[in-house]
Order: structure tokens, then C-alpha cells, then sequence
DNA sequence: TAAAATATTGAACAGCGTTCACGTATTATT
DNA sequence: AATAATACGTGAACGCTGTTCAATATTTTA
């Protein structure tokens, strides 16, 4: 067998992240397999690797979308240069994404976690923009004296995606939304109290 | 072949687990599997299943031991009564017993994460005993007024892991460790204070 | 039209967790 | 002591996985 052409790299390129994107929103990164992929759009299993480097590239192919999107909610927010309300408009936008989305982000989560797979320039550019809707919320926290931004930008973005991994134990999984919706707003609300309070002890 | 009583049941079952200890420690968790344990301690796959339901239970026997472990460096903190010295002291006790157990304890927070497995009860209570220290450590902040301490050390728990799970990209390899221990402590002192500062916006 | 380049396949590889029929060594019963 | 019952260990097998690659069919170029 060989070149059907029935689609151009780059549209069997599309169609590989389009599969890949149904597949992990509707079942779960876990269930993403290559050739279910394959299956999915008529093809072998061995094309993907024409049009991606391998499933760890795939996913992060996917994130990359999945981020943009998100993006594309936060930047709906008009701020109004108070900390705490800005913070909480951008924690709203977070959650109401996540609990749209919660396959997609979950998939975001889990390759965030690992330390071996390098992440393409063009997903990290699309971090860094969230990053900046986040440091913009917060730092009026910092008042007159500044402070590191970056840092305290990159603690409360782990530190959510702590809450949202960590699976509470001993709870009805009805009550596991609720109950990470309670933390998260906690941790934000007392974080950037804190933040407030500022340095010193 | 059948019955060899080189080993009664819970001899094997503990040899089980040591070496699943030991090539967790040495090689982390994803090199963890049962034909490698089997062939370390001479016996053959199958007989992994006597002793032990699945992997994922065999895992949480082993965080369970990381936990008493934990927790043994724990209770040796003198508390003074002083929320942020203690959390210190607390936060140095953890970073340290990261430190020297890596792989145990990224096996700890990976199964953290996972929704479905569902840990054995004398596990959980691993888990409780840590947070019943952190309670201890926090608990002043709150004053006179009180508050949610089980929420604020749920949080802060999270908040943990997720500074240790996600992974900083652009950092240097070296400097990944460094950038981390920065993190975790800008987060114990922020969050305390924000503690501090108490209800009301 | 012949030759070169390229896309696609599908079998193959090496691995995984888990199961289970089978046979043997130990234990219990007669 | 001889036999029956039980428990245990085995190792092959099942159904998966991601990935590779020789072979082949098609398209493009000469």
C-alpha cells in the first residue's frame, strides 16, 4: 500500500489532533491509544508517526489547543485593578473551564506533571499567557514595595493544580467537585491575603 | 511445581514488598513491574498475585510504609506554639525526607492523584497522622476566632504536592531542586500569613 | 515511459498486568 | 502408613501497549 493522498500531511496532521482531542474529551487520557486513533480515522497505526514524532508530541499537540482555549476565556476579563476581585474573576473563568472541560484539562495536568517530556516552544508560549492574565490579577497585592511576581505566580498556579489532583479520600465523588471548588477558593482567598500581608514575619 | 515453603505467606508477602520497596527507591515507579520482582526474589509472576491483589496494591503497602517513615521524622518536631515556626519546621522536615527518598515519595503523589485506586484504610490513616502534625503546626494562626483547620490543611497538603508535581519548564535540571524548595517555602509563609489575616476580605 | 521519491501498511518486537489450568508438595484424614 | 484434600507455585497465554521498519503501491520527476 501506499500514498492514497486522500488527505495532505497536513490535513491528516489535523485529523490525527482532531481524533486525538474527541478521544481524550470524551474518554480520558488514559484510553488515548494509537490505534484507536487509527481505527477512528481510517488509517494504520504506523501513519501517525508520518505526522507526529509520538504520543507524548500528540497530547501535547492537544494541551496546546486546550490552552488556547482557555486562554481565549481568561482575556474575556476586564480587571478592575482590585487584587482579590480580579483574582477571583480568574479563578471563576478556571473553574468553569475545568468543569467543562475535564478530560482536556486533566490531560493538560498530567503531562505538566511529568519532568522527561520537553514541552514544544509553541505550548510554553501558551502557559506563559495565562501566566500573564494571573500576574496581572494579582499583582496589586504587592502595593508600593513590589515583589516577586514570578514566583508568586508560579506557586499559586502549582499549588491549584495541587488541589485539583490530589484526590480527597473518604468523600462521595458527588461531593469531590464541591469540596475541590471549596479549596480552591480558599487557597485564593488566603493566598492572596497573604501576599498582601506581605513580607516579613 | 507447587508449594516450596521457602517462604510461609507472609514471609513472601513481605519479601514482596521489600523489593518493591527497594526497586521503587532505586529506580522509581514506572520501572516498577511484577516480572522484575518476581525474578528478584526467584519466584515467578503468578505467585506475586498470592500475597498481594494487583500492583496498585502492592504500591499503596509500600506508601504506606513511606508514610510511617514520614511521619516518624515528624513527630520528633518540637512545637512552640509559634505557627510560623513551626510550619518551618515542618515544611524543613518535609523537604528533607524528599530529599532523601525521592522515588518513595513520588510514588506516594502519583498514587495520590489517581482517582480510582482506592487506598486500604491503615493507609489513610498513614495519612491522617501527617495532618494531624500539620494541624498542630497551623492552628495558632487562627486566633481567638477559630476556623476550618481541616480545610486549611487539606489546602496546604495540595498546594504541596502540586509545587512538587509540576514540573517548572526552562529551569535548568540542576536547578529544578532549588527553584522547588523557593517555591514550597514563598507558599508556607504566604498561605500562613494569609491564615493570619483571617476571615473577611 | 522509466526511474526516483514518498506515503502507507501491517506485521513484528518487546514490553506490560493479569489470569488460570495444571501438577506437585505439603497437610489432614483415615 | 496410605490416602485424600488442600494450598501453592508455575509458566504459558490473553489482550493490551507504543513504536519500528521492510515491503509495496502510488505519485512525482526526469
Amino acid at each position: 500500500m501506499a500514498r492514497r493522498s486522500d488527505h495532505s500531511r497536513e490535513e491528516l496532521k489535523e485529523l490525527v489532533v482532531t481524533t486525538a482531542t474527541y478521544l481524550i474529551a470524551s474518554e480520558g487520557l488514559p484510553s488515548l491509544t494509537t490505534r484507536k486513533i487509527a481505527a477512528k480515522i481510517g488509517y494504520s497505526p504506523g501513519s501517525i508517526y508520518n505526522v507526529v514524532d509520538n504520543l507524548d508530541h500528540l497530547i501535547s499537540l492537544v494541551n496546546e489547543r486546550t490552552m488556547r482555549r482557555l486562554n481565549a476565556d481568561l482575556t474575556e476579563i476586564v480587571m478592575t485593578g482590585d487584587e482579590m476581585t480580579d483574582s477571583r474573576q480568574v479563578l471563576a473563568k478556571y473553574l468553569d473551564f475545568r468543569e467543562s472541560h475535564p478530560n482536556l484539562w486533566d490531560a493538560v495536568l498530567s503531562h505538566a506533571i511529568r519532568p522527561d517530556v520537553v514541552q514544544p516552544e509553541s505550548y510554553l508560549k501558551e502557559i506563559e499567557a495565562s501566566f500573564a492574565v494571573a500576574a496581572r490579577a494579582i499583582t496589586p497585592a504587592f502595593g508600593e514595595r513590589g515583589g516577586d511576581v514570578r514566583l508568586a505566580v508560579d506557586v499559586l498556579w502549582s499549588s491549584l493544580q495541587g488541589v485539583f489532583s490530589v484526590s480527597p479520600q473518604g468523600l462521595l465523588a458527588t461531593d469531590v467537585h464541591a469540596r475541590r471548588r471549596e479549596m480552591a477558593e480558599f487557597l485564593v482567598e488566603t493566598y492572596l491575603k497573604g501576599l498582601r500581608a506581605g513580607a516579613g514575619r
